[in-house]
DNA sequence: GACTCTATCTCGGTA
DNA sequence: TACCGAGGTAGAGTC
């Protein structure tokens, strides 16, 4: 990784045009050639960037990073202030616990967990407008689908109802009910949602974890 | 800005859970306090990190970075292979050109080019659930409510579905159509707009731009 | 402060 | 490869 601190000023020309008035910042160099410049502020997100894979001309004073699509990076360096690099080798990588696809795996190993009698037809149902996350069939046989979200809001109702309104396309799948499956529901999600005739479902994700077989934890 | 190059392994605990191993990575601390941490490689996108605002608690062979919704981010140092510091100052920030606010302009200014006889009535026509990007009449008279989106993608199906349902409260504006205009519109967007009966049109912004006046452009 | 919506979104998964 | 959906989305703008 090299690290340079310059005066410089930078245009990106791309998927839109971006300009950086002259400053003194941060280029952020990775061992994969992707490109990060960075100012002293405003959260890990930098101002402008050229990912991997790409090709880095050094012209002594300007760089012109240009990616396969034909986007351009050019950086002017008016000063260099400091210039280092170092070998960070690979990484082993993030391990990541409490996301909508565990949360999605834990529910589809125990149903019951939603309700009562409540078996699993599959994981991820495929349908022309994208897949429905769990569909399952009731006590009484009737088809459910169910969308499950970390965070309910408003966006997942609408989400299930495009399913449920694709799902009844398909005859041969009878009657269908919606629910409506997070471990938050908001208020304003509920009201929708009940309107609509799905049930809602706040579940704890601690608990089921405690349901579920230890092959299913990441830690 | 201080930049620690550093073996370390870090832990964060708040809306979800995410471990990294002891490896060689870079810890950037910028000015206001935020911490990210890269690795060698992966875009521009840290492996970890905590925004402002927060507060670092350095005990030497490990800092807990705590934020004020009480997630934290513990970074464990094993070894530190370089620690510097550099005074970056403020940064006169980015300027952009080719977003969708522009697009919007100008196809406000060239209604034409999304439909024959098109003509606009108003940008940004108010809501109660917010602005509808464009209202215009078509050649017949009757009223277009029109969703500009630089990708057309089914969140942009289902805000234009939401906005013309609004508008239906209002008698006064007669007959009205929907139409989902992008540079370039997702299958399943179409398969979901069209279903609806709203018009799909994808627009060259390119084409556009030389069609507009010379003080829509920002360089 | 809460809500809404954009984004050079990034990133991972899958057909 | 393209497409789709989640995200610790972040960030800007509005009310």
């Amino acid at each position: 990784m090299r690290l340079v601190i310059a005066r410089c000023s930078v245009d990106y020309a791309g998927r839109l045009s971006a300009h950086l008035p002259e400053a003194t910042r941060l280029i952020m160099v990775k061992a994969d050639g992707c490109v990060a410049i960075h100012a002293d502020g405003g959260a890990y997100k930098p101002l402008n960037w050229m990912n991997s894979p790409n090709t880095i001309a050094d012209n002594g004073d300007h760089w012109v990073v240009t990616n396969p699509k034909g986007e351009t990076l050019t950086i002017t360096l008016h000063e260099i202030v400091s210039d280092s690099a170092h070998e960070l080798g690979e990484d082993p990588g993030l391990r990541k616990d409490g996301v909508e696809a565990h949360l999605q795996e834990l529910l589809a190993a125990a149903p019951e967990s939603m309700e009562d009698g409540l078996r699993l037809v599959r994981r991820e149902y495929p349908t022309a407008i994208g897949p429905v996350d769990l569909l399952c069939r009731d006590a009484n046989g009737h088809v459910v689908a169910i969308e499950v979200k970390r965070r309910g809001e408003i966006d997942g109702v609408e989400q299930l109802t495009r399913y449920i309104e694709r799902l009844h396309l398909d005859s041969s799948l009878g009657e269908i009910r919606g629910m409506f499956v997070a471990q938050a529901i908001k208020p304003q999600a509920r009201v929708l949602a009940e309107s609509r005739g799905y049930r809602c479902v706040e579940i704890d994700y601690d608990a089921l974890r405690g349901l579920a077989p230890d092959e299913l934890r990441l830690f």
